[in-house]
DNA sequence: AGTGTGCCTGAAAGCGCTTGCAGAATGCGC
DNA sequence: GCGCATTCTGCAAGCGCTTTCAGGCACACT
């Protein structure tokens, strides 16, 4: 049980009694061999509980079973749905997925582009919203470009602007704008928004949808009723906490991400304000777990796993006549019991 | 911007009119070199766009700083929390993660363990229940046999049958029987459980340590109280339902996961049982969300980043004298608002 | 001046595998 | 029974990098 190297295809095949070439041939069924050496170099395998060099074998020419996924936290419910999407089809393609989560830090974004880079993955998909950087944007540019020139793939999910790859894209604005339209249509005026860094275009998207619709039919958006706050669960609760600190009085409130609308809704039951009673709260995605918040949550659902899928089979699929492709998935208004016509 | 092969260190070398070795050298700081070779190969590299081929390298003898793990499914908020405790361990070490989702198929995990043997991964991390089928024990421990002598790590969290490997544990046992004891002192006498597959370890231990515990007090648990079904949201939902039509009428309902209690709470608040007004609930695992129920989640709360974090470090520290390590972590029962004294 | 002593640098040997190419073995037709 | 078309099989050339080993050079010492 001493560490000792690894069984390599040499050993395989002086056992079997045969060259490395037919035990190779063997094992990748690429050529038809004699089936006696073939028995006996696929039980001299067995045996030895050989396994190839993934390494060795990419180095010799084949390709790479492997893809990278870079989003910024594995554990935001969003991210998980997307990821979800993306294992599936990943594992029905029996492509090994590497993830790496960033923590929001875009230097480590980079970084680990890089290293998927090194490790020639067939494709990198980049999870989430970018950072609106000119200098990140240079430096991504810098290690995304000679990537692609050496053939390899690379998608996106959820942001735009940067780079001109593969995009899978929600649509935000329309989203954003189809909830406002739900919002007013139960009497609401007077909006408040839990909104996330506004550098972020999927932030802005959402806010600037949702504004322009409202603009649209006569209600103004002050800076004063947009609360900006982290882009998760304690942002959204903080966000409540300094909402109520201002003087605005709305009767709705909109959080541009679930993960936030639920860190709101606790904030606004500690504060003994009811929803939708007092006060209508929504959010935007459908991640799972808002269907089983009390009240539930209404919501812009997104087609998440969906999300996922579609970027991975984008990179799988590779870019045909150099253009990159731009899909975009609609959400779809779902109202539940956290909105209410507003009180009288 | 045709596709051509990637850039190699030796088109590196030769645009710095150096030997390979010298480039070598200089980008991976083994050996001084004089510096104006050093400044020749440094800025020939970064015009190059040069980035080594990890392949290249793990098979020249560099280690490989990749790690896999394997987890059921990532957007179940349980392994999502632990994968982020793994992440951040991994990111902090330079290390990158090849995370696969089983989607709970015994023949795709042992499939993932070959591909991540394969790939030479430095360590493999598996994640969740494992199965309690004696076939699957052996053909994973043909896998993993091997592996290990060939030098590599592996760590398990939450299984502890079948493999003897570093494991972190959670102290399932334990921690249900702490609940139990809290909820009886509530004045609960008469319970139900929501369990999921009884082959599943965890299962299991958090069955038997709320049962024992019940027992070691009184209280009798019979067959009639426990309702089996899916790990997951939808099995706590339809558990539930299982449940009411059953002729047992509980005070209380222990759900073993938090998951599976977050669609019991649904599915009581459709059926117009108020929790905890006619109804206790309680789970386990305090994933992150439970917090923001209403009410909020009584359960046992688990280091879950934490336990991702010691199993990456088992898996990086690597086994010492050979033994191989067992780390328990203790739960802790947090009484919150799902859970009140029983109705008289 | 002769010889050490260090420090760099380059040549070359792999790491484990795939695959083009040529040679061996087999089968067929005449 | 001979020649040739067909298969197979094995040799060997890499894939891109690390690393050992020896050679080169400058400098200091006797």
């Amino acid at each position: 049980m001493n560490a000792r190297p690894h069984v390599t295809l040499e050993e395989v095949a002086r056992s079997a009694r045969v060259s490395l070439a037919t035990a190779s041939r063997v094992l990748n069924g690429t050529t038809n061999v004699r089936s006696d050496l073939r028995d006996r170099v696929v039980s001299a395998a067995s045996e030895l509980a050989y396994t190839p060099n993934a390494h060795a074998q990419a180095l010799a020419g084949g390709s790479q079973p492997t893809v990278g996924v870079i989003c910024h936290d594995v554990s935001d419910p969003y991210f998980a749905a997307i990821a979800r999407g993306v294992m599936r089809v990943a594992g029905d393609n029996g492509l090994l997925v590497m993830l790496a989560s960033t923590f929001r830090d875009p230097h480590k974004e980079i970084e680990y582009v890089s290293m998927l880079r090194a490790q020639r993955a067939s494709a990198i998909l980049l999870i989430g919203s970018g950072f609106e950087d000119r200098h990140w944007e240079q430096a991504m540019a810098a290690e995304l470009d000679p990537y692609r020139r050496g053939g390899g793939q690379v998608a996106v999910v959820s942001r735009h602007r940067s780079l001109k790859v593969d995009t899978v894209q929600p649509e935000n604005r329309e989203g954003a704008a189809a909830l406002a339209k739900a919002l007013l249509k139960l009497g609401h005026r007077r909006f408040a928004v839990l909104a996330g860094p506004r550098s972020m275009t999927t932030v802005n998207d959402r806010l600037s949808g949702f504004s322009d619709e409202l603009a649209a039919k006569g209600v103004e958006l002050t800076e004063d009723d947009i609360v900006e706050a982290a882009f998760t669960r304690d942002g959204g609760y903080a966000a409540v906490q300094e909402m109520l600190t201002r003087k605005t009085k709305p009767t709705c409130v909109f959080a541009v991400t679930d993960v936030m609308a639920i860190g709101a809704l606790t904030a606004l039951r500690e504060a003994g304000i009811s929803v939708p009673g007092e006060m209508s709260l929504a959010g935007f995605d459908d991640v799972p777990v808002v269907r089983d918040l009390t009240p539930p949550l209404t919501t812009v659902a997104l087609p998440l796993e969906e999300l996922g899928e579609r970027a991975m089979e984008l990179a799988i699929k590779g870019a045909r006549g150099g253009r990159s492709r731009i899909l975009r998935l609609s959400g779809e208004v779902v109202l539940r019991g956290s909105t209410a016509p507003p009180k009288k």
